[in-house]
This record gives C-alpha cells, structure tokens and sequence, in this order.
DNA sequence: CTGAATTTTCAGTATTTTCTGAAAATATAG
DNA sequence: CTATATTTTCAGAAAATACTGAAAATTCAG
C-alpha cells in the first residue's frame, strides 16, 4: 500500500469497520480510497494503491456496484473501465439504508409475518407469536417513517434534523395551529 | 436443534441476519432464543434447544452480556445462571444503537478529527480532507439528533415517528406559532 | 474478422473465524 | 474445609471466508 499516511488511515480505518458491518475488509478499503478520490479510478490503479490482487479487485468491484455503492464511469479515449462513488454524501447515505432494507428488513418482515399467521399449539408458542409480533410492528414502523424521510429533499431534511427534537414542542400545539392556519389555506396537519 | 417449528424459523433467521451485522450465527440465534423465551433459560437449557456445545454457549452469552443486550438472572433456590434479554423492545433499540455509537461511531469521529487537524501537503490531500470533514460533520449530525432521541421517553417517540413527516407542515408555521403560544407561558421554539 | 487490451471467473490455497473438549477456575452446600 | 456443581478459559480442530494466479471471456481498435 502506497498511499498519503493521511488517507491511508482512513483507508484502513474504513476496512476494519467494514468488517464489522458485514463488508470485507478489501471492500472496505476499495469504498474509501474511492470516496476520497476527485476522480473515478480504474482498477490497476487501485492496485496499485492498496496492494491486493487484480481478481481480488474486481471481485471488491462487482460488489460494491451491486450494493449500488460504486458506478462504473468511462474516461474519453480510454477503454479501462472507471468507477466512482455518489459525490453527494446524503446519497450515499440514502442508497446505503435502501439496499440493507431490500435485503434485511424485507424478508425479516416476511418471515415474521407468515409465523404471526400460523396457529399457536402451546403458550410457549403463543407468547413467541407475541413477541414477534411486536417486533414485527416496530420494523414496519421504522420502515415507514423511514420510507417518509428518504422522498424528502435533502434540504428539507437536514434542517427536520437539526431542529432534532424541538419539533416535538411543535406538536403539542398542533390544536391551535390549525385555528390560525385556516381559512383559504387551510391545511390538514 | 429441537424447537417448536414457529420458533425455529425464527431463530434461524436471526443467525443468518446476524451474521449480516458483525455478530456470529450461534450469538445471532441464542439472543433470538431469549427474545422468545417467557422465562430466563440456563446455559444448559439453551445447550438442549439449540444443540452447540456448552462452552460456544458459554461464549455467546459472555458477548451478549458484553453488548447489555442479556441480563444475569437468578431463579431462588437454584445454583444454575439464567439469562434474559430487555423484556421492553424499546430498551433493545436503545441499548444496540447505544453500544453501536461507543464501539464505531465515535472511534470514526475522533480519527476523522485527527486527520482534519493535519497539514496537507498536496491538493490531492486537500481535497479527501474535504470529504472526510463532510463526512464528520453527517456523522456528528445524526448523532447529535439521535442523542435527543434517545433522552425521549418511548411513548412520545413512538408518537413522534408515527406523525413522521406531517411534523414538518408544522415546522413551516413556527414563526405564526411562536405568536400564538406567546404570553405567560411563551415558549421559546 | 483478428488480435491485443481488459475484465471476469474459478479452482485451489491461505487466512480468519468459529466451535469444541478438556482442563482450570469459581462458587456453594454440607 | 471438602466435595460437588457450575462456569470459564483456551489450545487446537473444523468450518467459513477471503485471496490469488491462471485461464477464459469479453470488448473493441484496426
């Protein structure tokens, strides 16, 4: 590895972390130098970087463009492939939770869905189906508010975060705030 | 394994996910275990429903207990340890995201931290030193709003995520608001 | 087309992680 | 204290995962 001691840190950093979210550490590391990177790279320059096998390389590839982290991207006059990260980092963030909730949070609430219907024969099972069923409806939940979140425009987000908990000082005067916001506009909140 | 059919399929599902998030199969399936279970079990009660040895057993819960995420029981008048998870869902949320943001999150935020301070040398330096401070500050951002969350007692959370973005309609009106609310108990929002 | 450049696949090897049995440590009833 | 019940530790075996080089497949300029 023959990278900047600045961003081999966060390099390395990024791949012992990966590791613990279900990435392999060689992804990890190919996801970061990426990130940090102005302009897309292509995959002997990776090598180069970080020291791994070419096939090692194009396996990291292949998955981090499943997981529509990395886009392939094309240099004019050149025929090696280039990828790229989102520039935007919100973006990163929304595809990051989309695709855990396609593959994870999916087929969980599947699965506890179709055990919720089947019939319970001890109350060891029906305490079970409770159990599940609690945790099936605190998913969804989730699921929901977060569905709710990612159609908002970033702007709108951010400054929703930010105000953090304030807002719920606003809710308790929900009430009144219809009486002054009726009339022509009146909205339902 | 010898598990009620209804409870099987969701423990094996949750070792599989676990596995997904860092944590091991065997530690992924005796939480889910637990989760399910009325009662508190002992090490070899949980040796006879799943099937792995004693001592994997022994290991899983040590990691667990680690993680806050299974309690130490007694039961009067027997020598055994029995273990339980947090009989609330809401304290499991609390309890793995607050052990996430020890463990990862603010380990990134001080080495993110470390590397901004630093000299660049090279524009090439420059520029991910830019990215990396973006990233702190999204990081910082969440966390920040998280941390609110978290002080929130669990019914109004739960109240606040089910209105989910409605709230921001009223975010539009706070100023008309802040006339409304005004005089003795004017609330600053 | 042809052939050079490039990417992808894959079988085998290396590494890491998980799991086990046996032994050590700890706790407590008598 | 002693004996027994119980839990914990740990070195090595087993399993899973990651990594590599070589070969196959694909792409595209000429």
């Amino acid at each position: 590895m023959n990278l900047p001691p600045l961003i081999q840190t966060f390099v390395l950093h990024f791949g012992e972390m990966g590791s613990r979210w279900g990435i392999n550490r060689t992804v990890g590391q190919i996801y970061a130098l990426l990130y940090l990177s102005e302009q897309p790279l292509n995959a002997d320059q990776i090598v180069e970087a970080l020291g791994f096998s070419r096939s090692n390389v194009a396996m990291g590839i292949k998955e981090l463009t499943a997981m529509k982290l990395v886009k392939l991207k094309h240099i004019p006059n050149d025929r090696k492939d280039y990828y790229g990260t989102h520039e935007e980092i919100w973006d990163i963030v929304r595809t990051l939770i989309e695709e855990r909730r396609k593959r994870e949070v999916e087929p969980t609430l599947t699965m506890l869905r179709s055990i919720i219907m089947e019939q319970a024969t001890t109350p060891e099972e029906t305490f079970a189906q409770g159990k599940m069923e609690e945790m099936h409806d605190l998913i969804e939940m989730l699921t929901n508010w977060y569905q709710e979140m990612q159609e908002m425009e970033t702007q709108r987000l951010v400054n929703l975060l930010k105000m953090g908990t304030k807002i719920y000082g606003l809710y308790q005067f929900k009430d009144k705030l219809t009486v002054i916001s009726g009339g022509k506009n009146k909205e339902e909140i």
